[in-house]
RNA sequence: CGGGGCGUAGCUCAGCUUGGCUAGAGCGUCUGGUUUGGGACCAGAAGGUCGCAGGUUCGAAUCCUGUCGCCCCGACCA
């Protein structure tokens, strides 16, 4: 391609409304135009990068056995209520919807289990033809709350999701052993550095599930790991040690103590201090959350307990909920009380709730990791202005307890699988893999007929990877402060020669052209800066741009020399004849780099 | 949806507080010339319903009301 004729456009300052490294320098070299709010036109460039990150994608899921189709992304209603998801999806609003001319509703694709739960049900009658996956890279729609980070959060974007299916739990778990080591594969083709760790299911449903994650200062989830163990899993999800409280003199029998407008923790335990309980420390505070939990067919209140030096992890005490609700659930929404509802629930101010009487609430869980039913703590009375000093749990409590995993684990807490302690990191979300099981098949009637010619749900699994954000993750993982600095495999091109010579210089010309021809038979994608401007103009454009290569035609043209530069790396000066073979080595030695890479997962 | 902020040239922004002359600058674009190894220089040119709609006023980019859009902080997810 020749650069006069690409429509090159790139910009020397930042876009204003761009935050992070990949926003502001695929805006600033012409790969992306904003269109709306979290929509995006993806430019020539960024067309090119994407059906290579898709390319190497889809070559990798047809490796791991699966077969790639095309699926609608207008979706019936009727499907979604046959798998019950309507109601969910509705409720949390994630799901645009549209209606045709006749009045019908459609959802507009954030995911596909339904489609193609309905396909597998139509085409996969024995058990002879499983497993089997299908896949597809396609549009998705999210009404995200909050688009931004540019290309990171957006409401459309390109995914790749497979689905496979099942006759046994086994069978299930290669298919998902397999996907993993397809991901590592991708991700390393794809010159990013992943990593899976454990993660929650949520919306999606099924028992199992790993995020992959490319680590970066600016990811948008938290994850928490032990690099001795391998253990690693997202904040949501992760589990492990909390050191115990030290131990207070606390008084025998429960004493209420006159507390006056100190509501958080620390402050009850700095006045506490002050009068008469010297040793006290946040951690020995009982505190207390209330939250009000909906699902399709009840509202429940509910109070959460968690040591007071600690944080409710929300996720857990919705999976928590539903565990307990049973048949009333899942819970589709979770939100803290309103300070009205607190007092009423409390009959007193918000910042003195305890599990001792006077507390009304449906449903009342006690972190199981750092509390402790017979140790004495600081409660709130529900009194307004009032605390009890000295609450031991099991004696205390007025209402029914119930235990589970509450807390949100943080960094320095140990490491649930040995001795380690854990540590935190922000990562990127690109790709996800689930377990299932029967959700889907088993709503939607989704059957096949097993060898003891009964009619089984298919056992499903469910695997993404976001391809579009891959590429936003690829930049934030791959910059310098001269712009982009693309792994070879996904550059929108491989090399770029630059003539640097006088304007009307014939014998640079020649040169230029000669490596263009040459490089183009070799079948290098290369570009050819053909563009009547100064030779640090396209410099500052090409390492803004990313190109991995770079072949300057300049002064040495006249001695028989030009010089071939890896982005970021050192010129060589080489004999104009040996350019091409240079370049053409030095991009095929990094792409076996990638290649040794992939090959190395087990 | 709650809280904060911003809408002026393709991009980055001044001007608004205290209403008043032809609405400005830099970058980019176009023309001519000089330049040509890390975002050149000179001369000239094009480019604006000041987000939109009302209102106040002799007069509104500026003040008021409404509205739309966008950005940032919190709850969703690839």
């Amino acid at each position: 391609m020749r650069a006069s004729r690409m429509h090159l456009c790139t910009l020397r300052e930042d876009p204003a409304d761009a935050e992070i490294a990949s926003h502001r320098l695929l805006m600033r070299a012409g790969y992306l135009h904003k269109s709306g709010a979290g929509l995006y036109l993806y430019g020539p460039l960024l067309q090119r990068v994407l059906a290579k990150v898709k390319a190497i994608v889809s070559d990798e899921m047809a490796r791991a056995g699966g077969l790639e189709v095309t699926m609608p992304i207008m979706q019936e209603q009727g499907l979604w209520e046959k798998s019950g998801r309507w109601a969910t999806y509705q409720a949390s609003r994630t799901m645009l919807t549209v209606k045709d001319r006749s009045g019908q509703t459609f959802g507009l694709a954030p995911t596909a289990e339904e489609v193609v739960t309905d396909y597998a049900a139509n085409v996969v009658t024995s058990y002879k033809q499983l497993p089997v996956c299908f896949f597809q890279q396609h549009t998705k729609f999210r009404d995200e709350i909050r688009p931004r980070f540019g290309l990171m959060r957006v409401k459309e974007f390109i995914m790749m999701d497979a689905y496979s299916f099942h006759d046994s739990d086994e069978s299930l778990d290669q298919t998902y052993q397999a996907m993993r080591k397809a991901y590592h594969r991708t991700f390393r083709r794809l010159g990013l550095e992943a990593f899976a760790v454990e993660a929650d299911s949520g919306a999606i449903g099924g028992s199992g599930s790993h995020e992959f994650m490319v680590a970066a200062a600016v990811g948008e989830d938290t994850i928490l790991f032990n690099a001795e163990s391998g253990y690693g899993a997202n904040v949501e999800r992760a589990v492990g040690r909390v050191a115990p409280a030290p131990a207070w003199a606390a008084p025998a029998a429960a004493v209420r103590v006159h507390t006056p407008a100190v509501g958080a923790i620390t402050d009850v335990m700095g006045f506490l201090q002050k009068n008469g309980y010297a040793d006290v420390q946040p951690a020995h505070g009982l505190k207390c959350v209330l939250f009000v939990a909906k699902t399709e067919k009840v509202e429940v209140t509910v109070a959460a307990f968690v040591r007071g030096d600690r944080d409710i992890n929300e996720v857990k005490l919705t999976n928590a909920i539903t565990r307990l609700l049973g048949d009333q659930g899942p819970v589709l929404n979770l939100r803290p009380m309103h300070p009205p509802e607190v007092v009423t629930a409390t009959t007193a101010q918000p910042g003195f709730a305890g599990p001792g009487a006077g507390l009304t609430v449906g449903l009342a869980l006690f972190d199981k990791n750092t509390l402790d039913a017979d140790t004495p703590y600081i409660a709130g009375a529900n009194a307004t202005d009032h605390h009890l000093v000295g609450f031991r749990i099991a004696r205390d409590a007025a209402v029914k307890l119930h235990w589970d995993d509450l807390v949100t684990i943080r960094e320095g807490d140990g490491d649930p699988q040995g001795p380690g302690v854990l540590s935190e990191k922000r990562g990127i979300e690109v790709g996800h893999i689930f377990k299932l099981g029967t959700k889907y098949s088993a709503a939607m009637q989704a059957l096949y007929l097993g060898p003891d010619q009964k009619r089984h749900p298919f056992i499903m699994g469910c695997y993404g990877i976001g391809s579009s954000r891959v590429v936003a993750a690829a930049v934030e993982q791959h910059h310098d402060a001269d712009g982009i600095t693309w792994p070879v495999s996904i550059a929108p091109y491989q090399v770029v020669i630059v003539p640097a010579g006088k304007p009307g210089d014939a014998a640079v010309e020649e040169a230029a052209e000669g490596l263009y021809r040459d490089l183009q038979a070799k079948g290098i994608e290369v570009l050819l800066d053909d563009r009547d401007a100064k030779p640090g103009v396209k410099f500052k454009d090409w390492d803004l741009v990313g190109i991995p290569y770079r072949i300057v035609c300049g002064r040495g043209v006249a001695t028989g020399t030009v010089e071939v530069k890896p982005r970021g790396g050192t010129n060589a000066d080489v004999p104009l004849a040996e350019a091409v073979g240079l370049a053409t080595t030095w991009i095929q030695e990094r792409l076996a780099v990638l290649h040794a890479a992939a090959e190395a997962v087990r």
